[in-house]
This record gives C-alpha cells, sequence and structure tokens, in this order.
DNA sequence: CAGTGGATAGAAAGCGCTTGCTGCCAGGTT
DNA sequence: AACCTGGCAGCAAGCGCTTTCTATCCACTG
C-alpha cells in the first residue's frame, strides 16, 4: 500500500488534519508540531494523493495549454513561456502547477474534446493558443464550453488568438492585420506590384487577418491584386514549396512572395532557388513571426517579429492572476517589421 | 453548483452505480436503461469529475512527458508523436489521457520536482526523453524516483535517453555515438584532418556520446585531435555561433566544424559566414538529429536523422501498453547519416 | 410449479484529503 | 480569582465517484 496522511499523521504523532495544515501552509501551526510532521513525511517518503486533494479542496493544479502543434516553435516558444511562468518548479514556492500541454492539431473537435477533458479534470486555468476556427458549430460550441469553463472558476486566457466574446475569457491578441499591412508595404515601398500571397487554411482567423491587412495595404497604395496571385495551404514548410510552384505556374512574373508564416516562407525560398531564381534579385520573399531559425535562412528573412514569449509570460502570468488582465479584457499585441535580406528592390 | 452523478442519476430514475457504469461501459446495463441515462447526461450537461473519478478508482489519465525544452522541435517533435500515441482525442475511444508536457529546462532538479508531481497525480505513464544527466545527487535520486513510481504501478519509458538500470524503466536509446561516428568518418573520407567539435553541455550523455563517437572515429582513421579543437556549449544557436568564434580565433586552419546538433550547427553556419567563410569550400559543417529546418539551410545540412518521430511514437505505444517493450526492456534506434550541401572536400 | 441461473440494478462502504467547528490551554485582564 | 482571548490541535463531515456485494426479476428447466 502506499503511504497515507493517515499514516504520516499516526508516526507524528498529529490528527491527519494538521498534517494536512502544516502540508498545505494555509494554517498557523506550532514550529515543533510542523518539525515532526515534516520529519514523519520524509521518513515515510510521502507523497500527497494528488486526486483526493483536488476532490476535496474542489481546485485542481493543473492548467490546460492547447496548441495547434507542439511541433512547432511558434507554439513551442508561447507554451514554454506559458510555463515557465504558471509556477511549476522553477516558479515561485506554493502553486506547484502542472502544465497540461494539448495538441489540437487545428481542429476544432479536438480542442472541443480537450477543453472537456481539462474541464473534467477541474483545471485552475486554461490558455488557448493559436487562432481559432470561426466557422462550423463546432466554434459555438467552443465559445460555450469556455463560457462554461468560466463560470466554474477555471480563468480562461487567450494567446494570439482573436478575442470570445461573451465567454469571460482575456485575449491576447495579434495585430495580425496591421503587420501584414506593414509588411505588404514595405515591398510596396521597394516597388513591387506583382505580389504573390500564400495564405495559411481558409477558415482561420490568423489567416484571414494577415490576409486582410496584406489587401489593405495593396488597396491603400491602389495596387492591383490577381485573384490568382492567392493561394492558401498549411502553415509549414511543404505547403509554401507547393504553393510557390503554383504561384510561379499561375505567373511566372511575380517580384515578391509573401508567406503566412515564416515556415512557409522558407518552403517559398526552396521553391524558388530550386526554380532558378535568386532571392531577392529575381524575387523577394517575406514571412511573419520571425522564429528563431528566420535570422538563419539565407538571406535572412523579412518578416514581422511577433514577441511571442512577451505573449505567452504574460498570457501565463494572468492565468494565474499575477497580472491584471488587460481593461476590457483585450489586450492587442503588435508585431515589428524585420528588414532583412529576402526582400530587396524588384528586379527590371 | 456543478452537477453531480447523483443529479443525473436522479433525473434518469436510476442509481448513481448505474450511471458510473454507464460511463465507464466496464459492466452490462440494458440497452433502454442506458439510453436515459446517456439522455440526463446530454440535458444536465453533465461533466464528469475526474479527481473524484481517479481518487475512487485509483487511477487517473494523464500522462507525462519530461522535455527539456518544448520550445526546441527536437522535443516538440517526439512529444506530439507520442500524444498522438497516448490516446486523447483522435486516438482509439477509451483511453482518453491528457497528456502533461513538462519542461524541465535540463535541470535534474526540476526534473524530480515533475516526476514527484506526476506521481502525486498518479500519473498512468510517464514519458522522460532527452539525455540525462549523469552526474550529482540527483541523479540517483531521480533513479530512486523512477523506480518508485514503476512500483506505483506508473509505466516508465524513456526517449531518446540511456537506460536506466535498476529502475525497470523500458529504453529507446538513439545511437548517439554510431551516428556522431558515421558523421565524422564521412568527413574524413572527404579528407579533412582538423576538425573542431562543439558539443552540448559537459554532463549530459548526449553530449558525451556524441562526444565520444566522434573520437573514435577520430582515433579509428589515425587523425590526431588537438584539445582546443573541442568547446562546449549548450545545444542551441546562439551556443554554435559563440562556439564557432572562439574556434576560429584558436585555430583558423580548422577545415570543418562538427556541431552537437542542427541549431548549433546553424549558429556555426552564421558565425562563419560572417567571418567570411563559404560553406564548404572554406569549411564544411556538419550537425546531428536532421531536424525539419536543416534541409532548407543554405547549404542544405549535413547531419545525422533520428527518426525523432518513429521513436515518439512507439514510446507513447509502449508507455500505453499497446506495443510490447522490445527484449530486455532496452532498444537502440539508428541514426542515418544524411549527407548534403555544407559538406565537402576541404579547401587546399 | 418450484427451482435455478443469468442479467441488471441498487445499497453502501469507502478512496484520501480538506476544512468548519469545537475544545483546550496558557497568558493576559478586570 | 474568575474571565477573556488567542493560538493550536482534533473531530468529523463531507468532496463525487467506483465497486463489491446483495437483491430482484425473468426466463427457463426438470
Amino acid at each position: 500500500m502506499t503511504v497515507t496522511l493517515a499514516d504520516v499523521a499516526a508516526r507524528a504523532q498529529v490528527s491527519p488534519a494538521t498534517v494536512s495544515r502544516v502540508l498545505n501552509g494555509n494554517y498557523p501551526v506550532a514550529a515543533s508540531t510542523r518539525e515532526r510532521v515534516l520529519k514523519a513525511v520524509d521518513e515515510l517518503d510521502y507523497v500527497l494523493n494528488g486526486p483526493a486533494s483536488s476532490l476535496a479542496a474542489a481546485t485542481s493544479d493543473l492548467v490546460g495549454i492547447l496548441v495547434n502543434d507542439i511541433a512547432d516553435p511558434f507554439f513551442g516558444i508561447i507554451a514554454s513561456a506559458i510555463q515557465s511562468e504558471i509556477g511549476g518548479p522553477g516558479g515561485r514556492a506554493g502553486g506547484e502547477r502542472l502544465a497540461v500541454v494539448c495538441n489540437t492539431g487545428g481542429s476544432p473537435e479536438r480542442e472541443l474534446t480537450y477543453l472537456t477533458l481539462l474541464q473534467r479534470q477541474r483545471a485552475a486555468a486554461v490558455v488557448l493558443t493559436g487562432g481559432a476556427v470561426e466557422e462550423g458549430p463546432q466554434a459555438a460550441a467552443i465559445a460555450a464550453k469556455l463560457r462554461k469553463l468560466a463560470d466554474a472558476g477555471t480563468r480562461v486566457v487567450l494567446c494570439g488568438r482573436p478575442p470570445a466574446p461573451d465567454t469571460r475569457a482575456i485575449a491576447l491578441t495579434f495585430d495580425n492585420r496591421g503587420g501584414a499591412r506593414q509588411l505588404t508595404e514595405h515591398l510596396i515601398g521597394l516597388g513591387h506590384r506583382r505580389l504573390g500571397y500564400i495564405a495559411g487554411p481558409e477558415e482561420r482567423t490568423t489567416t484571414r487577418h494577415r490576409l486582410e491587412g496584406h489587401r489593405e495595404a495593396l488597396a491603400a497604395a491602389g495596387v492591383e491584386e490577381d485573384p490568382r496571385w492567392t493561394v492558401h495551404g498549411r502553415y509549414d514548410r511543404r505547403s509554401g514549396y507547393e504553393a510557390t510552384l503554383e504561384l510561379l505556374r499561375r505567373d511566372p512574373t511575380l517580384t515578391a512572395v509573401v508567406a503566412a508564416n515564416d515556415s512557409v516562407a522558407l518552403g517559398a525560398c526552396a521553391a524558388l532557388r530550386e526554380s532558378g531564381m535568386r532571392i531577392p534579385e529575381d524575387v523577394s520573399v517575406a514571412g511573419f513571426d520571425d522564429l528563431p531559425f528566420s535570422v538563419d535562412a539565407v538571406p535572412s528573412l523579412t518578416t514581422v517579429r511577433l514577441p511571442l514569449a512577451d505573449a505567452g509570460a504574460r498570457a501565463g502570468r494572468i492565468a494565474m492572476s499575477r497580472e491584471d488582465p488587460p481593461p476590457g479584457g483585450i489586450a492587442t499585441i503588435r508585431g515589428e517589421l524585420m528588414v532583412r535580406g529576402s526582400s530587396g528592390v524588384p528586379r527590371g
């Protein structure tokens, strides 16, 4: 059998209640008693029973983090930052929290399932990262679930995701539209007029916002846009590679390719290079996010830096109530245009 | 108040026991009754109380995954693969498991703390990834903890980590030594005789094994080695950058730089390039792991591919007892040499 | 028609912990 | 000297579920 609170109590010659209080440190206990208890805990190698504790106290020390793809550094960086703030080892004492990182693969169904699982565990907080899917019956179901979680006392924070109205969820949103706009303005400023755009999956907010920003910039500069210049794909390198070949097929005269994110941009670079085009002499390329590897690409990638780690850390603190939520429960986090080697003056 | 089993039972006009059995599906319940219960569950929007369930059943559906750095794709890929196998949404029905991904930062203390936290939660399984620290009092403490976890019925699997004797832990080990050896043999075969080596942190098994493989290859080929040609650092790009500058300072005549992993190699490339050297004409560079971005580097990186996703998936299945452990509880997973553009014949 | 066994459903005893309330004692008041 | 007042410790009642054991009902069997 495993050691229980009662065993410790017996050995320390106190009541179970006292042991519990020593362990939780939320009630005065005489120093001598505390010591005796701690000694017993140590000698018996006692480990608290988490489920029992959670049940009795009606709280849990689990914090859920939902990400689209844990293998993608975009989410890895955010998750890492959140985790470093929610306590756990390394955080300040007391709040030893366990982060539950859930891979949704971007699927709303799985997102919903994970939220239910977290609700079942009575998670202390839940942080949802990355864009949301805005259509389909699932979207409403997710909003309803978030509301329920909030009602049950789980703090819900959205990081890099648009606000979810009527859910009481705190939202730290990336200014994807503004960033994309700046980026395209930069390219237009260099003289580009024929810009291909590799967008992410259709129904995602991030995709839409970045695309809208791009188009705003074009419209504002009076640059015409051919619908064939936009291709949708996934947020990965492979997709960028394929989409670029497609763009080149559709219109070989493009002078710039704007990608939905850095991974896609890298794929685009590979495709361009294999097609015999130089970057940026023949075609300029731009990404988004400024992930760590982007600066290492050759040429280094012009992109929009998103303060992923900062945002994640802030989300983590808010989830732990260690920082006040932004006014109105919504904060917009801006990106910063990083002009680097992959963008230049168009040829000809 | 939240809805409880009893509420559902009342509404369905059955006993709580029956509701529990319907939900768990581990006991015969008449179809009509089941339907009535399910209807009540649905109407009341009932969500099982996880802690209560775990307490009563003395089991939990949490699976711990320990990683050094969740922002590093090396671990992200493994974690993602593990998670896709341990059930959760998307996995087969029944075993809805929650993956708890814990960031240890490579620190044995935090590893230990997380293991205790998982033990407290009565985790169903724990997967430890990445190299271990082999010295210090913590190493023994971790082994002891693993033993205790195993004794308590938690399945312990090591993925990409050397076997831990006397712990009953299943180990899927990467053949770091063999991979490193092959890689260096390749460079020697090209004609390199003055090879710099950027190693990882000193006390880690992965660092040691890769370095040993490198030296074995040198020794086998009768190539002399200058101790100044080895620099230790961290497993990140920055470290590779700095270490390379240091190597260049120590001996500008090196014709190749072997890095502890791909991120380090990328940093090395950046440093070399900034120092005015061409890759591979002036200096060849090699990495390890073959992370997704490595093929995109310019020139693409010569490295050793580790089947991260496969290994993770296998670890996940073993953790879930869906696959038999390897004979002896230990399996060695080989890497595959990927010769690409960053390595070439030395100058002169 | 009593007897038997399979299939279901319920009663109730926990699982190991937390916490409101009560009790006790020492030191300080009046 | 009787009376408070705090500071600590213990009692005991759950927290919401699982599961063993028991009860019931029916359909058959002999």
